[in-house]
RNA sequence: GCCAGGGUAGCUCAGUCGGUUAGAGCACAGGUUUCAUAAACCUGGGGUCGCGAGUUCAAAUCUCGCUCCUGGUACCA
């Protein structure tokens, strides 16, 4: 069996999640189940980044009596939000946790073995109020701007990743004909970043003094590693480096990491650059998304515009979100959440089209059928149809086109809407033409099937409700598009089951959504 | 400053190797219809393709200049 392994970003447990946090989540999610779907066996992992000073200081000004407890907290908050969002992820890892520790020691040491960690000083401006260096381009007047005094230039003692050696095989990685970074834009960015020249070597850790909230360099205690060969090598971590044989030889490589435009050199060449080091395979595809603004607007604290992911949730239910997000969006570009067009979109979309396609199908099967679906045949002509955006909806599910992907469903929703407007079955079923009115019917309902199986991955909530009222009593999750329950046809005497309204209309909000509090 | 990408209907965007009256969705207007969540279906209006010049029988599409926007630019989750 195929095997597909995807990552997110894992977040930065300083405060709680946001939506911007929640998009990445719930793309990753779809891919999860779109790739569930082709019948691949999946590992989806994302978690939380829990170590640094920032995090050190958000506990202390929480009030929290150490850095663990607040993490506890936060990485809960996280866990809680992509429930609520229904994200089907396989594991869930903290940093924190001991077997990521043993993971970024190993990888630390297999790096120094190889002779690309070496002793050297780094450089900086030394804020004492921080407790951390900061960059020139932080200062306002030369000053810190949290504490409104110049930072101290400063030097410490580190230990350096010898990058510069590895420059020629990433270049030759980045251009091999297989595409590793996307969209291609960033991939050309990465290039350029890698030729130029003060592109140099980079510290991996801190002195103990700056630092201490970290995990230890394996033999030498009075250093503390340094974010980025503790943050990426979660992904090894959580598919069983060193830990668990079978999964680590099952799902590494990774088939996608997916993360924010922001970081994508991190991942396009300090993350391969420390595998090469470390003698692991690369990944194949980083993909760096666009972010999300909220109603236009670039999301921040003082702006008060933070949404949170369970509030929306918990008032416009987790599909509305989800589609919307993936709908209206293009996921390589930045895009905007607004609840006015997420509700007029959903509405117009779920509610309207999908629904309201069921809904009308179901009423005059109930009325003229008993709810019994009779034996009729379907036009060669519709089912070949039906292929041929199933097959355009694969080819924008496989470049992450969500947005185009879901044209391609909703191609043949408005195809089952027409298909009743212009056969119009309830006067067949009227002047008692039953067979030529159970068709019609049926071939909706062959429509609705397909319908509900491609847009699982994006709505599944929904999804699952159009499934029971079709009559289907198998889990719509086990469905994958080799197997015959996803091109049989709908047998005769299947009984369907009339809940009403499978998504109903969302009402405008006018009262602003709770902010996220600030920790 | 430098590098990259982009400025096409009110909004979001498609426009492959330059080629007939420049497309889609949303929004808007009119109509049809009643099985349905006052839903659905049909039709229509609307654009000097950022500005200027050039190449060409022919340019949104190629070249040059200008202008505006976005992203990247040595250790930032």
């Amino acid at each position: 069996m195929e095997k597909y392994y995807v990552t997110t970003a894992i977040d930065y447990a300083n405060a709680p999640p946001h939506i911007g946090h929640a998009y990445e989540k719930i793309a990753a999610d779809i891919i999860a189940r779109y790739q569930r779907l082709t019948g691949k066996k999946v590992f989806f992992l994302t978690g939380t980044d829990e170590h640094g000073s920032k995090v050190e200081k958000a506990a202390l000004a929480a009030g929290f009596e150490s850095p663990l407890a607040f993490v506890d907290e936060t990485s809960s908050k996280f866990k809680e939000a992509w429930r609520r969002l229904l994200i089907s992820n396989d594991d869930f890892i903290r940093t924190t946790e001991e077997r990521h520790k043993k993971v970024v020691q190993e990888v630390f040491r297999r790096m120094r073995a190889k002779g690309d960690v070496y002793k050297g000083k780094y450089a900086g401006l030394y804020c004492d109020g921080c407790e951390d260096y900061l960059r020139e381009t932080d200062l306002v007047d030369g000053k810190c701007p949290n504490h409104q005094r110049p930072p101290q230039h400063s030097e410490e003692e580190n230990y350096f990743f010898r990058l510069t050696k590895y420059k020629e095989p990433l270049r030759a990685w980045l251009q091999e004909a297989e595409c590793h970074v996307k969209p291609d834009g960033r991939r050309r960015e990465v290039i350029n970043q890698l030729d130029d020249p003060e592109l140099g070597d980079f510290s991996i850790t801190r002195s103990r003094k700056s630092l201490t909230w970290g995990i230890p360099v394996p033999d030498d205690p009075d250093h503390v590693i340094y974010v980025w060969v503790d943050a990426l090598t979660n992904y090894i971590t959580g598919v069983g480096f060193q830990s668990d044989e079978e999964a680590w030889n099952t799902f590494w490589p990774a088939d996608l990491h997916l993360i924010g435009k922001d970081i994508t050199k991190f991942h396009a060449i300090y993350w391969p650059a420390m595998l090469m080091s470390a003698d692991l395979p690369l990944p194949k595809l980083v993909f760096g998304h666009g972010f999300i603004t909220v109603e236009g607007q670039k999301m921040s604290k003082s702006l008060g515009n933070v949404l949170d992911p369970v509030y929306l949730a918990e008032t416009y239910g987790p599909d509305a979100i989800r589609y919307f997000l993936f709908a209206a969006n293009t996921f390589d570009q930045d895009g905007d959440f607004s609840r006015a067009d997420m509700v007029a979109t959903v509405n117009k979309h779920l509610a309207m089209g999908v629904g309201n396609l069921l809904n009308r199908v179901v009423k005059l099967l109930d009325t003229h059928f008993e709810g019994t679906v009779p034996a009729v045949s379907i036009e060669q002509g519709v089912l070949d149809a039906l292929e041929k955006d199933t097959a355009e909806f694969r080819t924008f599910m496989d470049e992450f086109e969500f947005a185009k992907a879901i044209r391609s469903i909703f191609e043949i929703v408005d195809k089952g809407n027409k298909l009743l407007s212009e056969r119009e079955p309830w006067k067949l079923l009227k002047e008692g033409k039953l067979e030529e009115g159970g068709q019609v019917l049926v071939t909706a309902m062959t429509m609705l099937k397909r319908i509900a199986i491609l847009l699982s991955p994006i709505t599944p909530r929904l999804c699952a409700g159009i499934w029971d009222q079709l009559g289907f009593d198998s889990n719509i999750e086990s469905v994958i598009f080799r197997s015959s329950e996803f091109t049989d046809p709908i047998l005769a005497g299947q009984k369907i089951r009339n809940k009403g309204r499978v998504f109903e209309k969302l009402d405008e909000l006018t009262e602003n959504p709770a902010p996220v509090p600030t920790a």
